[in-house]
DNA sequence: GTCACCATGTAAAGCGTTACATGATTGT
DNA sequence: ACAATCATGTAACGCTTTACATGGTGAC
């Protein structure tokens, strides 16, 4: 149950509504933990509720009223135990792991047009990982080397795990396709 | 949702009761589909009420009976719709990234130990699945190249992806341990 | 005697998904 | 007209997690 930390990490990167963050969640944050707009509108009323954030009315011009929600001391402590508190193994739900074992009941070739679908998506996704280190993180780095942007850097590292992931990703892909059509020649 | 599915891939890989099935979720199919023996009941009760699969009693010696479960056939009907339905794009959850975005708000030296024993974790994963792919494909292939065993090919690619998942992750770890020490110099 | 293993469940609370709902503005 | 974007929600249903519950056997 981490969605109200995630929330916490993105408002006190930047202070925003909730239509906001269920963008980002559809962006960067998103790319390591998902979460709905519903889910989003959920928890953060439960977050003000406890003073975790504080909310904000921002009049706009030629569009809607919107909440502008940071982060309160209340939050800031609830991060810092949560932060604290020893990681847990996560538990996988790899749905195409089951069905490549399911294919063996089944026939194995028919998957192989899902699988070449699955791995565009992943090489897609890598692509705009690659895309966004270049964008953000390339050129001149902090002016002084004793004080680095801890932000930059571990936002950084984040991100050449997803790019880590995806490369992985991609070629296990290719080693499933290999042997799928090792299995049925012919195709 | 495809408790159901992983569970018919199990009992057709071989049959057996709830109890049974609940351990083979702390190994094989459980590192890449996690369900505790309460999800296991129900879902068993509801296949069962379905007709996707059978019960038997079986009586045992020194041990208290237990109800064997095996795929019946409109069980088979239904996992193989699912194996041609597309596959969905999986949500995300990956604590530890956002524990890391978080920690620049933070002390990020604090975060050094626990990457260190999840790093551990993942490195004894990784030594378990390569125990078990030289205890279960070295040796003897299928004898005849024309007819290689499908179920085993395709059960040794599951775990190749195992094996290449925990390596990149054990890899990132090492990154990310080495970013934060760059952080927090004299640690 | 206590712990681990075998074997099956119930109950409550919280979390996640899907569908529905409203209403303004901007672009084609 | 129609679709997309901005902005915020409600409702229903199902899944997941955690705790509780029972009862026998075998090993140390």
């Amino acid at each position: 149950m981490a969605l109200e930390h995630a929330i916490l990490v993105s408002l006190l990167e930047k202070p925003g509504s909730g239509y906001e963050l269920a963008r980002r969640f559809d962006r960067s944050i998103g790319y390591f933990w998902a979460a709905t707009h519903q889910q989003i509108y959920r928890v953060l009323k439960r977050m003000e509720g406890e003073g975790w954030i504080d909310v904000r009315e921002v009049a706009q011009q030629e569009r809607p009223d919107k909440k502008e929600y940071s982060v309160a001391a209340l939050g800031r402590a609830a991060l810092s135990r949560w932060l604290h508190e020893p990681i847990e193994p996560e538990s996988v739900r790899h749905e195409l792991a089951v069905k490549i074992r399911g294919a063996a009941f089944d026939d194995p070739a028919a998957l192989i047009r899902e699988v070449e679908r699955y791995r565009q998506t992943h090489a897609d996704r890598l692509a705009r990982y690659l895309a966004g280190e270049r964008r953000d993180f390339t050129g001149p780095q902090a002016p002084v080397p004793d004080a680095p942007d801890a932000g930059r850097e571990l936002q950084h590292v984040v991100l050449r795990g997803g790019i880590a992931y995806e490369r992985m990703t991609v070629a296990w892909l290719d080693d499933v396709l290999a042997t799928l059509k090792g299995l049925a020649p012919g195709h």
